[in-house]
Parts: C-alpha cells; sequence; structure tokens
RNA sequence: GCACCGCUAGCUCAAUUGGCAGAGCAGCUGACUCUUAAUCAGCGGGUUGUAGGUUCAAGUCCUACGCGGUGUACCA
C-alpha cells in the first residue's frame, strides 16, 4: 500500500492556527475539536481498496455499481409471506425481480448460493447456477460481489433440495456496491460500534430495526391516545429568548439575525400553557427537549418530550390519562398489557396502579414522622444515618426527597404513583388544597425510574411571580438551573389561565418501560462524543 | 468533576516475568452444480488509540492527551 506516506493523524491534527469561532470558544473553556475539512485518501484498509477496484471494473465495463432505478417488482418479505411454506424442491413457475443485502455467501463451483437481507429480518436465497445464467455471468457473480453489497436478481421462486426458499437467478446485476465490509456475523458488534455505525447495527441486528419501528408504534400510540381525547398538537419554540418550563441548564447558541443569545428549550411548559390561555383548552406536543447535563443510562442531553395540558383538570384526572396512555401504548406495540423485557422478564402494567404518599412512606421506612414542617436538623441527621450526601445550600424539600428516593422507591413492585411534593422544588405547581406544605404533584416511577410526572398547574399569577422571583434570586448566587423570570409568561397568566392538569412523559423512558433497554438503544443516533479520526 | 479499567488486522478477541505480534471470521488465488457460519489447499493483511519518555529491547513500564466502560459526585 502507501507506505512512507504521511500518517492520518498528520493530515486531521491542528494544524496552523485553529478557525477564530475555536479560538473564541476557547477562551470561554470550551475547546472544540478540530475536524479534517480536505480528505486525503490515505492508508485505504486493504479490504476497502479491493472492492473500490470491483466497483472500477464494473464501470470500465459500462455496469453501473449504483443503478438509479432496478426492475424490482416485490420485496423479500413479501416472497417469504406467500411462498415460505412450500416444501422442498418445488418450483412456482413465479418470476420475481427483488434486491437485498448479501450477509452470506457460499461459492460452490458452477452453483452459488446468496442470502439477501431485508434487514428486518426476513430473507430469502439467490442460486446462481451454470446451466441458468452461462459462464460469464457466473465468473462475474464470483469476483465482483462481495458480502454487504446490495444485489438485484432476477429469477424463478423455487425451494432447493434443503427446503431453502430461493431464486433461481437468470439474470442478476449490482444494485448498490459497498466498499466496506461487514463485521463478523456470529459476533456480536461493541455497544460502542452499534452506536456509532448505527447503519451498521440496523444492518446486522434485526431487533435494532425492530427497536425503531416500536419507537414509531409507541408514538403513533400516544398521538391517537390524545387525539382520541379531543388534544390538539400544537408545536412550540425550540429555540427560546429564554429558558423555563425546568429547572436544568440549558444549551446556550446564538442569532446572528437578531445579535442575542438563544437557548435550546429544556421544557415546552411555558409555551403550552399560553396556548392554554389563548383557550386551546387541551395541549399536547412531542419533540425534542435538550438539557445540558451528563449523560447514563437513563440521561440524555436531548430527549424526546411529550407534554399534555387540560384545563378544567387535576393530577388526579392528569393521573389517569397517563396511565391509560401507557397502557394503550403497550397494547399497541406488545398486544397485551403484560410487557416482555429484552431479557425475558414479564412485567405487568394493567390495573389502577397505587398511589403512595410521600411523606408518609418516607416516615414508615424510617420509622420517624415525617412532615413538611420537620426541622432542619432532622433532615440532615437521617441523611447522614443513610449515607445520603447533600450540599448544604440545598433547600429542605430536595433533602426529602432525597431520604425518600434513598429508602422507598426501590420498594416499588410495580407502577406507582408517588405523590405530594414538597412545595420548595416545584415553582410552577398548585399547593395542596387541603394541605399545608405540599403541592398538587405527582410522579410516575416504573422499573425503578421517573417516567412522567403531573401537577395542577400553578394558574395564580401573582403566587407565579413570587416563586419565580425566589428562583431568579437563586439564579443571580449562581443556581445555573434555577428558572428565570419570564414576564411574558406572566403576563400570560395575568390574562386568567383556567384550572388545569399538566403532565410531562419521557418518551424514551416509555420505550424503556416496555423493552426494557437502556436510553442509547431506545434512541436511533444518541450523542456521542466524534471520534477523532474514522478508521 | 474524581477514581479505576479498557483501546492490538475490516470485525470479535489472544499474546507468561519487558524478548520474533497471533487466531477465528472476512479478504486474495485455486478446486468444487444443493450450500446453510459450506468445505478443502495455499497466500496476503498491523505505525498495537495519539504524542512523548525509560530500556540493548515496549502491545507490556512511566507521563500527557483522546475515546469508551464501570463506580462515585452533581443533575432530570
Amino acid at each position: 500500500m502507501n507506505g512512507g506516506q504521511r500518517s492520518r493523524h498528520q493530515l486531521v491534527g491542528g494544524r496552523g492556527k485553529p478557525p477564530l469561532e475555536s479560538r473564541r470558544l476557547a477562551k470561554n473553556g470550551i475547546h472544540l475539536i478540530t475536524l479534517p475539512t480536505v480528505t486525503d485518501a490515505v492508508d485505504i484498509p486493504e479490504q476497502v481498496q479491493i472492492r473500490m477496484d470491483k466497483r472500477a471494473e464494473l464501470l470500465k465495463r459500462g455496469l453501473q455499481a449504483y443503478p438509479v432505478t432496478l426492475p424490482i417488482d416485490t420485496t423479500i418479505s413479501a416472497v417469504r409471506a406467500e411462498y415460505g411454506h412450500l416444501e422442498a424442491e418445488q418450483s412456482t413457475g413465479v418470476m420475481v425481480g427483488i434486491a437485498g443485502r448479501v450477509i452470506f455467501s457460499r461459492n460452490t463451483g458452477k452453483l452459488c448460493f446468496a442470502t439477501l437481507t431485508a434487514g428486518n429480518g426476513d430473507s430469502i436465497q439467490a442460486m446462481v447456477s451454470l446451466a441458468e445464467v452461462g459462464e460469464d455471468s457466473l465468473a462475474d457473480w464470483k469476483a465482483l460481489v462481495d458480502l454487504g453489497d446490495y444485489i438485484f436478481v432476477h429469477g424463478e421462486v423455487i425451494t432447493s433440495k434443503r427446503g431453502e426458499l430461493s431464486v433461481m437467478v437468470n439474470t442478476w446485476q449490482m444494485a448498490a456496491k459497498a466498499l466496506r465490509p461487514l463485521p463478523v456475523a456470529h459476533k456480536d458488534m461493541s455497544e460502542e460500534s452499534r452506536v456509532r455505525q448505527r447503519y451498521v447495527d440496523l444492518i446486522m441486528r434485526p431487533q435494532a430495526q425492530e427497536m425503531a419501528r416500536t419507537r414509531v408504534k409507541t408514538v403513533a400510540a400516544l398521538r391517537r391516545s390524545l387525539e382520541s381525547r379531543d388534544y390538539l398538537e400544537i408545536e412550540t419554540p425550540m429555540l427560546q429568548t429564554q429558558p423555563g418550563g425546568a429547572t436544568a441548564r440549558p444549551f446556550i447558541t446564538s442569532s446572528n439575525a437578531f445579535g442575542i443569545e438563544l437557548f435550546l428549550r429544556v421544557a415546552p411548559e411555558l409555551f403550552l400553557k399560553r396556548a392554554v390561555v389563548g383557550g386551546l383548552e387541551r395541549v399536547f406536543e412531542i419533540n425534542r427537549n435538550f438539557r445540558n447535563e451528563g449523560s447514563d443510562s437513563t440521561h440524555s442531553p436531548e430527549f424526546a418530550m411529550l407534554e399534555f395540558y387540560q384545563a378544567f383538570a387535576d393530577y388526579q384526572v392528569m393521573a389517569t390519562v397517563t396511565r391509560e396512555l401507557i397502557q394503550e401504548a403497550a397494547l399497541a406495540v406488545t398486544g397485551s398489557l403484560t410487557v416482555t423485557h429484552f431479557d425475558g422478564s414479564e412485567h405487568d402494567l394493567s390495573g389502577v396502579w397505587p398511589q403512595i404518599d410521600l411523606y408518609g412512606e418516607l416516615s414508615k421506612a424510617v420509622n420517624h414522622e415525617i412532615t413538611p414542617s420537620t426541622l432542619r436538623q432532622t433532615l440532615e441527621e437521617l441523611c447522614q444515618v443513610a449515607d445520603i450526601k447533600y450540599s448544604p445550600s440545598a433547600v429542605n424539600g430536595k433533602l426529602v426527597e432525597e431520604l425518600f428516593e434513598h429508602h422507598v422507591i426501590s420498594t416499588f413492585s410495580g407502577p406507582t404513583f408517588v405523590m405530594h411534593f414538597p412545595v420548595d422544588t416545584s415553582p410552577l405547581t398548585r399547593d395542596h388544597r387541603d394541605r399545608k406544605g405540599v403541592v398538587e404533584k405527582w410522579d410516575l416511577y416504573v422499573d425503578g425510574f421517573e417516567l412522567a410526572t403531573g401537577y395542577s398547574e400553578l394558574v395564580d399569577p401573582v403566587i407565579q411571580r413570587e416563586r419565580l422571583i425566589e428562583q431568579a434570586k437563586l439564579g443571580s448566587k449562581g443556581d445555573k438551573e434555577a428558572m428565570t423570570l419570564d414576564e411574558d409568561f406572566l403576563r400570560a397568566l395575568e390574562h386568567g389561565m383556567p384550572p388545569s392538569g399538566g403532565v410531562g412523559l419521557g418518551v424514551d423512558r416509555l420505550l424503556m418501560a416496555l423493552t426494557g433497554l437502556g436510553i442509547r438503544e431506545t434512541v436511533l443516533f444518541p450523542l456521542v462524543k466524534p471520534e477523532r479520526d474514522v478508521p
């Protein structure tokens, strides 16, 4: 190969000064990775070079490596559905033109076999026989077709001596030449490779395609369920002039035209509420939120969120609707209210789910009466006993939530609503109608993680202003997650928002609950740090 | 953010106390008209993540950086 040439890292690495933008950001402590602007063909792996040569050979002969159109008249799945039941050594007399990706290839002298896959798990065998295609075409098949190529074949649907459903080829042509070899089909790809090169994962693993389809079914079910309840799907800004609706650090960007800082939204809440003020009494949105925080098996920097609001409803109504949405989604996806996870375990989502009281359950768990007026010192002592670390600036409600997560969450056996949260951690939620110090909020836990959260929304503009001023004070003290004072939102509330219930439901997490997979499996292309160099 | 572990051929992985960098699949050449991860014979393929250091000698030891994983902290 190209011995003695410059290595790739020299071509990719930072030569000369980084671009102006990079230097500006570097001053703010952000270091951009310098990406190559010109791709030199260096160090091409042997197998890629060989496949490029085969591509060139096709072109040299006036054939196409990537034809624009092919005389396809059916699909692998359709042929399998119709003829998959045939016994061995049958002929149908039916001619088909199909295309698929070669995933196995077995060449025996004058008869070649290839397994063409549709990617969804369906496959069909192509048989290329000297007697059918002639000497030249057979030789070309052997010389030019590699594992991974998309191939078009035309021929009769038959079954082989061993009963394999096949197309006895009379003509074939390249449909798309693959320049890169596929990974080993019989070993699992590393998790990192599967995430970084999802296209390969989708080729190799039918379950990867199934996940993508399950996601579509789930989202469609949510839409159907909401629309059947007269909810209106609306879209609200992703680019916001101030971030609001959740306590979270935003991603910051800027508008050249406006000359101002903009934020990718952390939640759509404040805009959906504006819509309710305007008389759109039942609204929902399914879209992405962005939170500039760490990622792990249940958190992703960008994640899909369903939020829905209903006028003249409270948190109990919303709990019922949420349960029904999830049950309808489970039925749509799996056909059952008992979902089977990837690992084979079964999880029952049927019936009415228990509601437990946050303070009540915590009191039982620690064998000590805990209320919103429990002294700070008592909470700190309990945290120390349980070995829970907390920041001294954390509000009392935060300590209560920490204690609850530590002592109670692991005891849940099925979907569970946790009711009545501390007021000081829920600035957008209405005080409980009867009880002091707690708000009308629930968290829905499934499989140990929070799947959804619902509220009786705070609609009193005077109290909302007080709460946001409190948040803004925290922000000015350096709390980067604190909410800002959104004057336009308050102005909207001051026009009168009907009493309403609201829910936020993590779509990725619903997928996790239905399948038992991690968040990086439910998202087709999760954010990953770029590779320094693509091999 | 901190700690630990990992990074070797296209893919999945080996390589004893520092001592010739290997296997399977994939690839190339040849044989084979019913194969199923086809089989048989032969042959190629590596800057061991990147940059530096120690050493007669580094995949192996040291330093820094990159990416990933696990734990922990912070946090939806």
